[in-house]
DNA sequence: ACAACACATTCAATTGAGCGAATGTGTTGC
DNA sequence: GCAACACATTCGCTCAATTGAATGTGTTGT
């Protein structure tokens, strides 16, 4: 059946867009960027509470858009395919928007950042000149 | 504030995403593809009822994907921008989806297809020659 | 003018996603 | 071991999108 077949690819191309498609997925995929987040980050960077972006945390990898890795306490999310951020750019300009207003939230650090490694690596060098 | 900045910015973007993340609408996107389509035509090429396809068609239009335009009885269906076929095909990709099983499903015109002059040419040759 | 046709629109019921609140799990330092 | 921390997960409610059923609108041929 040829039916069959276009409806069972589109569930499978109506995958990443469906869980992607949302004001707050989007923001989050912006904000991790290119680079690794952690949790702490992504609060200080969006302002949400930690469980509600843990929540979109979890749909996106149970989706296979983000993998973790935990570093200590901490726990670092980044995009498993750098084509997502393609997909959202290329919704971007079809929404008008300019380019650089997408780029400049990429990989988004807020000046108000966590205290994890990655977003303020002076101080870990303290605490290990601490230990050393 | 950067915060509403960036979500202003992530609910622009969502707009296409969001409307076009269903399978039906992909079906219908892809059925349509580069060319024009009446809605007698999806109707043969995807089997589903005519007020549920004229329904997605509807929300299509609203939301700026879709052109629309009456020729007699007939209404033909456009995209109002190719590019929203390469945001169906780059999230193809990243489905692991094979890109010709996606090319062979654009412009899809089914064995059983209806007559509107677009589906049927030869139909409207022999109608005017009639009047001729 | 009327019937047949192609398509649009409204209405109501159902379902599922989003969200808040509360709680659970794994890690570190003391 | 226990408290503090960083994050995950579950539960339940609410709201909005999807869908089917019914009906409306515009066009053509006679």
């Amino acid at each position: 059946m040829k039916n069959q077949s276009i409806m069972q690819i589109s569930e499978k191309v109506s995958g990443p867009l469906q869980v992607i498609a949302s004001p707050q997925r989007i923001a989050i995929l912006l904000a991790i960027g290119t680079a690794e987040a952690c949790v702490c980050h992504l609060e200080a960077a969006l302002g949400w509470r930690q469980a509600y972006i843990s929540q979109h945390l979890m749909a996106l990898r149970k989706a296979d858009v983000l993998t973790d890795r935990r570093e200590g306490r901490f726990i670092f999310y980044r995009l498993k395919n750098a084509s997502f951020l393609d997909l959202i750019t290329a919704s971007a300009r079809l929404s008008g928007i300019a380019a650089d207003s997408i780029s400049s939230l990429i990989n988004l650090r807020n000046d108000a950042s966590c205290e994890c490694p990655q977003c303020s690596p002076a101080l870990i060098s303290l605490e290990k000149l601490k230990t050393a």
